[in-house]
RNA sequence: GCGGGCGUGGCGGAACUGGUAGACGCAGCGGACUCAAAAUCCGCCGUCCUCACGGAUAUGUCGGUUCGAGUCCGACCGCCCGCACCA
């Protein structure tokens, strides 16, 4: 295996084309990645969120992975069995759509991008265990998924309810919220409709509470991400509250009407109750009455985007209707019908306290209702006190309020709930507290062929019925046409017509597939079983998860995360998995952004089309004309501001796009892609490579025996060597990529120094200096081993090692090293630094005070005073203050 | 509107729990090597004053706490992100 690669000193270049294949190959061969379930070493599982396979990947694409790769290196290297699995989220839009216009079947576009993409991902050199790749739109992989629908519907964690879907009559399809733009279908313009379906749905609300209460437990995820799922779960404490209608002023079939609130303190101040377009009594009253009905109309075509809505006006509709106040029985309150009004939140049905609401104070303000403030702000005059444009909804003191005046607005809370759980409408209490979450349950029908099949037969008879299990996997069938409109999986009636597993009456498929969120959901899991064609692992699962470090976009902050989790908890409920969290860390990337370029003719060019001639200035490489150069921006296809990682390869070889990629912005921001940031590090792989060759030369070479003594050339640069792979093993750790580069680099003109002062002796290399620089490639060459692996080898090869670099341990250090005899002390005078002092380390306060006050520059600075204080803090500095 | 984050040289950024601000890299400038260039190596590189020694000043702005503040507290300015009729 060793081969003679000694590079000859300055001539000698590293080959990175052609290394990196070579060395790639031999990890291959020798399968150093593959991962056992029985090895006995602790567990370590990275993994980085699986790519959707779109076509081709841009070196963009490739940060994630190298830094999950770089994880994953270390840790190998300290002795972990590590799992670092790669997958493919392979369900979705984009393969119809490429069915639809190019006549391409989703399944083939599907498998050749998987083929180039895993081509792509490979000349990366990343250390993945390619033997449990999955693809979720395999059978092989979304038969479980359909074993675990099953499950869930076995455990009430699964139903089917009518849903409201966007519905583009022209495509007979049913629209994303964000494929509807302005009303109208993305592809078709037609006017979007809203039309009621019959979905499945999983329970998600189920586990409202416990997803909230866990996030508390996720401390090595960001706050951001924790406080975004807090937000979406969106838990609120209120009160349910009937209001009965007034006598003469009420509906025939209903004595009250229920309202969610979770501002009882402030029931004083309704003006109003409103009502949902959609609630049943507004639906009653509307067949009554053609103007309510014209105005339930006129609400549902409102648009569902958040533009729409922002800038919606809020109208009412006054029913005639007027219920009670509750708490004063002498008081009527009108019923509304209300555009803002949600159905799906609550009750939905609210009242309104204008005063301490700033969307009801616009309502009240449009339709002429009082205003009257209940809760008084502190420190003010309470007859000065006016509402006018702003709602207040700060702290306070009730007032205007009977019983509640002077109480705070926790208090008010309370007592109303009190009074309220005591009153009773018929023999129901009035008040009925109630936590609300804003999470809703997760609706998974997709009115698509590229998903995962629902297994479902319907049958007029039995209803739905679930596929028995040992017929699974419901297959898509591939004989399908994507020439008309619609689901085709409606048209595959061969597929679709079956007897009922039940009855043997003729009965017909679910032709809904899952959302591709549930794929998702689960793929973590899979990848534990070392043979994914049988069902989940439990022993597996329960051995590699949670996932330890989990790299992704922050772009699923939110759903892709929470419903995981859910999933999680899910399968537990069903005896599945013992795992509650899947992630126990996470990261989430910054994108990599390139300058954009744009010709006279205002068309965007490839970063290869263009020269580059000055900061902001660059001509077209073809003709000269002059080149429009723009700030960065996300890497896109349409803006051609990407750069593909073969030409990358080419050129420079991949370790220096990883290391360029890992080199200085923090990991977590956005990182620019420039031609000159490539070069620097291809600078560094060189240099990295010429160190190696003149430690070879110069050092003592493999196996040398350890001097007694160092001098200080030597000693110094043992310090460095044995500080780097400290230094660097804490910022791996981390994930502080560009600071373990800064400090590779440190280490690098340290070594240099080293070398020089080698080469200048006259007499030779001594044997302490030429044992330290063996030992400082030795250290060196493992250190960058996981950021820029086939240099590492090449180099450790050369240094005359047996095995791979990606087998060796971490190099371990000698504490003695790592602490110095002595600190400098920098010395402030008034907090301001004067002078530096080299201390003995373990030198006493009393020792470091007198040889402060010893120094020239002190002296001078007391000009024969005696100081007012001395502050020493061991180790760190001396503040003198005069 | 609500919630969160961030402001440090020409640029990316570093600075452990309050302890030498600007590590490291990029760009720039000067030098060595070379017939010349590339590559490489060495030096300089926040701003202002000074030949220099040295000093002043400096982490968005203003104020506070402290022996000492980029870091903690308060107010303001600017930028970025998330959510958004959730009662």
């Amino acid at each position: 295996m060793t081969q003679d690669r000694t590079p000859e000193r300055g001539s000698d270049r590293y080959n990175a084309r052609e290394a990196e294949p070579r060395w790639q190959k031999t990890w291959a061969e020798r399968g150093i990645f593959r991962t056992r379930n029985d090895d006995p070493r602790p567990k370590f599982y990275v993994m980085e969120m699986f790519p959707y396979p779109s076509g081709r990947i841009h070196i963009g694409h490739g940060r994630n992975y190298v830094m999950g790769d770089v994880l994953a290196r270390y840790k190998r290297m300290q002795g972990f069995n590590v799992l670092h699995p790669m997958g493919w989220d392979a369900f979705g839009l984009p393969a119809e759509n490429a069915a639809i216009e190019r006549g391409i079947h989703p399944k083939s576009w599907t498998y050749d991008n998987i083929a180039a993409m895993r081509e792509q991902l490979q000349l990366l050199g990343l250390s993945l265990d390619w033997s449990r790749e999955i693809a979720t739109c395999d059978p092989s992989y979304y038969v479980e998924q359909q074993r675990i629908f099953l499950d869930f519907l076995d455990n009430g964690l699964a139903y089917r309810k009518e849903s409201e879907v966007n519905w583009d009559p022209v495509d007979h399809t049913v629209l994303a919220n964000e494929q509807v733009i302005d009303g109208r279908g993305w592809r078709s313009g037609a006017i979007v409709e809203r039309r009621k379906l019959s979905q499945w749905f999983l329970r998600i609300t189920d586990f409202a509470q416990e997803l909230l209460d866990a996030i508390d437990t996720l401390d090595r995820w960001p706050e951001k991400v924790r406080l975004m799922q807090r937000n979406w779960i969106g838990r609120s404490e209120g009160l349910e509250v009937l209001f009965e209608f007034a006598k003469g002023f009420g509906p025939e079939a209903q004595k009250a009407v229920k309202v969610y609130t979770t501002r009882p303190d402030t029931l004083f101040g309704a003006a109003f109750v409103a009502l949902s377009p959609d609630h049943p009594l507004t639906q009653a009253l509307a067949a009554k009455s053609p103007a309510l009905s014209a105005f339930v109309a006129e609400c549902k075509r409102g648009g569902t985007s958040a533009e729409a809505i922002e800038t919606q006006e809020k109208k009412g509709f006054d029913t005639g209707l007027k219920v009670v106040h509750p708490l004063d029985s002498s008081r009527t309150v009108p019923v509304y019908v209300a555009n803002f009004v949600l159905m799906d939140y609550g009750t939905g049905a609210i009242f309104g306290c204008p005063a301490h609401d700033q969307r009801d104070l616009d309502f009240a303000r449009k339709y002429h209702l009082p205003v009257v403030p209940v809760v008084l702000p502190p420190d003010t005059d309470p007859g000065a006190f006016r509402v006018e444009e702003i709602a207040y909804d700060g702290e306070g003191t009730l007032f205007n309020s009977g019983f509640l005046d002077g109480l705070t607005i926790d208090k008010a809370k309370e007592t109303v709930a009190r009074q309220l759980e005591r009153f009773r409408v018929g023999d129901v209490p009035q008040g009925v507290r109630k936590v609300n979450f804003r999470l809703r349950d997760w609706g998974i029908s997709r009115q698509r062929y590229w998903g995962c099949p629902i297994p479902i037969i319907h049958c007029d008879a039995c209803g739905p019925v679930g596929v028995p299990r040992e017929q699974l996997p419901v297959r898509l069938p591939d004989d399908v046409s994507f020439d008309k409109p619609g689901n085709p999986l409606d048209r595959a009636t061969a597929w679709r017509d079956v007897p009922c597993p039940k009855c043997g009456k003729p009965a017909r498929r679910e032709t809904d597939t899952m959302d591709t969120f549930v794929d998702s959901s689960w793929y973590y899991l899979r990848y534990a079983s070392d043979n994914v064609d049988r069902p989940l692992d439990k022993a597996a699962v329960a051995h590699w998860l949670p996932v330890d470090q989990y790299i992704g976009g922050i772009e699923h902050a939110i759903l892709h995360l929470l419903y995981s989790r859910f999933f999680t908890r899910a399968l537990k409920a069903c005896g599945r998995v013992d795992v509650s969290e899947p992630f126990a860390g996470l990261f989430t990337q910054g994108m990599i952004v390139h300058e954009t370029y744009k010709d006279q003719d205002g068309k965007w060019l490839y970063p290869e089309e263009v020269k580059l001639l000055g900061p902001g200035k660059a001509e077209k490489l073809s003709d000269g004309t002059p080149v429009t150069v723009s700030p960065p921006e996300k890497m896109s296809k349409s803006k051609r501001n990407v750069v593909a990682p073969e030409v990358v390869a080419d050129t420079y070889g991949v370790d220096c796009a990883r290391w360029f990629m890992l080199s200085d912005t923090p990991p977590e921001r956005d990182s620019e892609w420039t031609q000159a940031g490539i070069e620097g590090a291809w600078r560094f792989v060189q240099r990295v490579w010429r160190l190696v060759g003149e430690a070879i030369e110069l050092g003592a070479g493999p196996g040398a025996a350890k001097p007694e003594t160092f001098g200080a050339v030597a000693l110094g640069l043992r310090r460095a060597s044995h500080g780097l792979v400290a230094a660097v093993a804490e910022d791996i750790e981390r994930l502080r990529f560009n600071v373990g580069v800064a400090h590779v680099h440190e280490f690098a003109n340290a070594f240099g120094s080293a070398v020089a002062a080698a080469r200048a002796m006259k007499d030779g290399v001594p044997a302490d200096l030429a044992y330290a620089l063996t030992e400082a490639a030795d250290m060196l060459v493992p250190v960058v081993a996981p950021m820029t692996p086939h240099l590492a080898e090449e180099c450790w090869a050369a240094l005359g090692h047996d095995g791979l670099v990606a087998e060796a341990p971490w190099p371990a250090t000698e504490p003695d090293l790592l602490k110095q005899d002595t600190v400098t002390l920098p010395i402030q005078i008034n907090g301001k630094k004067r002078d530096d002092i080299v201390v003995p380390r373990a030198a006493t306060p009393a020792e470091v005070e007198a040889a402060v006050l010893a120094l020239e520059s002190v002296q001078r600075a007391l000009d024969g005073r005696a100081p007012k204080r001395i502050i020493v803090v061991p180790q760190r500095i001396v503040n003198v203050v005069a």
